[in-house]
DNA sequence: AATAACATGAAATTTTTATTTCGTGTAACC
DNA sequence: GGTTACACGAAATAAAAATTTCATGTTATT
């Protein structure tokens, strides 16, 4: 039964009666909201009686509220989970090419997902702790290496005092000299590698300051992190996505930079002159 | 009272019964769908009595159930009115969070627009390259270093044969050696680095097979590059996002590996035992 | 192996929520 | 103006959901 009941409520409003009218109008004009009601709060928010919003409901073909409630809250999960799944892919690409498409589609999917559950608030935190912070320690291992290369690049332009740590063996005597006022991002995912963990763990210890970019809170990395970001990996294959920690990563970049204000643009003017002098671009 | 009942779940993780554990962990895995089950329900999905869920919340510092649901019930509207005003664009809303969502939004663009123009047919070209190379090297410099790092750390498991060429100097030796049957995977974009542009050309001149991974067809690697794949990356910002070509390296490696099926299976096994003897994973 | 401390589920109880009943008020119709 | 039909809310009732109790099982400790 795949009714779409806020099409069924402006259907039937032409033969409503006045208090039904007020329940449908405020429905209508909030439906995010709805789904949480139950009947007594929403006819308070209506202004009439209980009776009145069970009759509407009935009246509208439901057995009662519940399975009303039911009907709205699981077309809102509806909409929580399946991206919009755009129109194209059968249409541009033939059978055998979806797969593809269903790659860069599930690459959307984790960004859209990525923005629901994104914590602004520990957003904020991350950046900020970016920019107090004496030195900043990026862990990365294995694929991860690749986005903490990214921003680590950036982050050098920004902020002095970036290092990227990947391997214990090399970076250990770096480790050594962590203080309190030091950050340290570790990005880890799933079949999270045991050394970016004890790496993590150990700056804790250490007193650091910790960020943590992973897949989710389920992450061995949380428990140790003072601050925790996000970003879904979901892949159908033997990979994880990078794409959406990626962008967290972007978000995270321009965010600070632009916190930063002050003396990023005389940075940004000084490597202008470097690249011109060694003649970098084409 | 802006507590993350996320956060705090996975922070009190550590001392949680077995039971507690369960449901924290279905809790975690299963977020947008809590805030709409009811005691009874998330007692039956997660195999427990009620009674230890009720004492779940409470232990979590709800005074019971109600309030919990009350909890994700608005943080989860919070959710929807986020993403409201993403689609919305341009309102004037919290203005600083819109930056920081803008910014994923952006990356959504820059997929949807790779997704639209990408060549089919190039990208088979590109796979085929690859599985018939004798050898492939990657190209990469800058900032476009890191997603170079990611395609060669995962064709590395595919193939044998791959490698990675960050700097002229370092690797001019391993240039002079290229032959007809080698192909050279080149990722350049906008501000292209002219070390890129010159090592790619010089691949062509001596006969390998090219494939270049950029922007948009006007890009300088264009016309050296046998097979081009072109993927967006605006932002509106002083970086490129590499989020599109990244997703499109998450299919040309997943397609990759495909293709490839006899040996591959094969090849992780191999890796899996040696990670399992390293004790590379948490 | 005995004990203590704790965790758990089934069932009882309490609380909340949904539904029905019933009397009143209002508007349409004769 | 009287009658009828309908809508409504307050209160009664029914149903469902949450919470507590209590007996039992499990785990750690001595």
């Amino acid at each position: 039964m795949d009714m779409n009941v806020y099409k069924i409520i402006s259907e039937k409003m032409a033969t409503m009666s006045r208090s039904q009218l007020k329940i449908a109008q405020y429905i209508l004009k909030n439906p995010n909201q709805i789904p949480f009601l139950n009947v007594g709060k929403l006819a308070k928010k209506t202004d009439v009686s209980d009776a009145t919003v069970v009759r509407f409901v009935t009246y509208l073909g439901f057995s009662g509220y519940p399975e009303f409630q039911q009907h709205l809250q699981s077309s809102l999960q509806q909409q929580l989970t399946t991206t919009e799944r755009l129109k194209m892919s059968k249409e541009i690409y033939g059978e055998k090419d979806e797969e593809i498409a269903d790659i860069l589609k599930g690459d959307l999917d984790n960004i859209e997902t990525t923005m629901k559950n994104l914590d602004i608030t520990s957003f904020r935190q991350a950046v900020e702790c970016l920019l107090k912070a004496r030195k900043a320690y990026i862990i990365a291992n294995r694929s991860a290496v690749a986005i903490g290369t990214f921003l680590h690049y950036y982050l050098g332009m920004i902020l002095d005092h970036v290092e990227m740590l990947d391997s214990i063996e090399k970076d250990a005597d770096r480790l050594y000299e962590l203080q309190k006022d030091d950050l340290v991002i570790g990005i880890s995912y799933s079949r999270y590698t045991k050394s970016t963990v004890e790496v993590f763990s150990y700056a804790k210890e250490k007193g650091a300051m910790t960020v943590a970019l992973t897949d989710n809170l389920l992450s061995p990395l949380i428990p140790h992190a003072d601050v925790s970001l996000t970003a879904a990996s979901q892949m159908p294959s033997f990979i994880d996505s990078f794409v959406a920690p990626m962008s967290v990563i972007n978000a995270l970049i321009i965010y600070t930079a632009k916190e930063k204000k002050e003396g990023f643009e005389g940075r940004l003017d000084a490597l202008e002159e470097v690249w011109d002098r060694f003649d970098v671009f084409f």
